[in-house]
DNA sequence: ATGCAACCTCAACCAATGTTGAGGTCAAGC
DNA sequence: GCTTGACCTCAACATTGGTTGAGGTTGCAT
């Protein structure tokens, strides 16, 4: 079976058939149509949709991906290689993230040993505090 | 200066008049008013907008600060103890969080080396591996 | 006592990420 | 060749987390 329905798509993925189509409209994902205008996808599309869920539980937002799949090839199925790339730096931002994330840790870890959760003197509690601000996340990935 | 004003209470913490009228309105702070109906705050506000700045860098939604905050006295002002708790609640949560996204880059680092990324047998890919499933993060939250 | 910035409420709107339903078509097995 | 489940489009709705604006009030400084 060399290429797939939405349903199959769906099953596969984990999915709904109506974020299939969400994904299709916003031009996350491609699909060729049968004489009788149904969806088929080429094997690719499984791993667009993996790439879409890694991407949700790190809180990137769809149109984020939507750039990153530019650098794929439209046409033709990406090469091992281009996934890897792709893959590679989606590594990168989770390393970022997690960074992040136990900076965040280390400081509230402080701030209940501080006491100070949220006064002035806080770095969690003060947006000004470059520190406690660097990365911001997702924002890297819109402008990078 | 023993109350805050919408105005200062959006100055010191970084967040909108109208977030703030939006927190109030979703029972995550809680206002007293003067004569005149304009709003005071009391000092221990500042905090609770640090903890939801802090839920919502890693992704925890309003209702469940709003649940979490449900453990805080409702009248009286909350003291050092009440707040080293939901402090140290949410030092574990972080500690989930992160664990979950060091195993989702370990994995993905195991897809590189494989090309599996999306495949059936990669964990990524196949939403029913418990093994990749495993926390699912804020949902452990909302009903703990 | 007056002016003006800051405040009030309420309703409408926004964007992201989908879901649901109506009304109609396709395709595969009996 | 007919039935039935899977598919199509399009529009409306849902939820989260707010913002914006209209129309009116308060309170601090002069």
């Amino acid at each position: 079976m060399r290429e797939l329905s939405v349903g199959e798509a769906a099953r596969r993925s984990g999915v709904s058939v109506s974020a299939l189509h969400f994904y299709e409209r916003k031009g996350l994902i491609r699909s060729l149509r049968t004489a009788g205008n149904q969806r088929r996808y080429a094997a690719d599309v499984l791993r667009r949709i993996a790439v879409i869920r890694v991407a949700q539980r790190v809180g990137v937002p769809l149109e984020a991906v939507r750039q990153a799949f530019g650098t794929l090839p439209d046409e033709r199925t990406p090469t091992r290689e281009e996934w890897a790339g792709m893959s590679a730096r989606w590594h990168d931002e989770l390393d970022r993230r997690i960074a992040q994330l136990v900076n965040l840790r280390d400081r509230l870890t402080d701030c209940i040993g501080c006491g100070c959760l949220s006064l002035t003197a806080c770095a969690l509690a003060n947006p000004g505090d470059r520190l406690a601000e660097e990365g911001e996340g997702p924002r890297r990935w819109e402008t990078p």
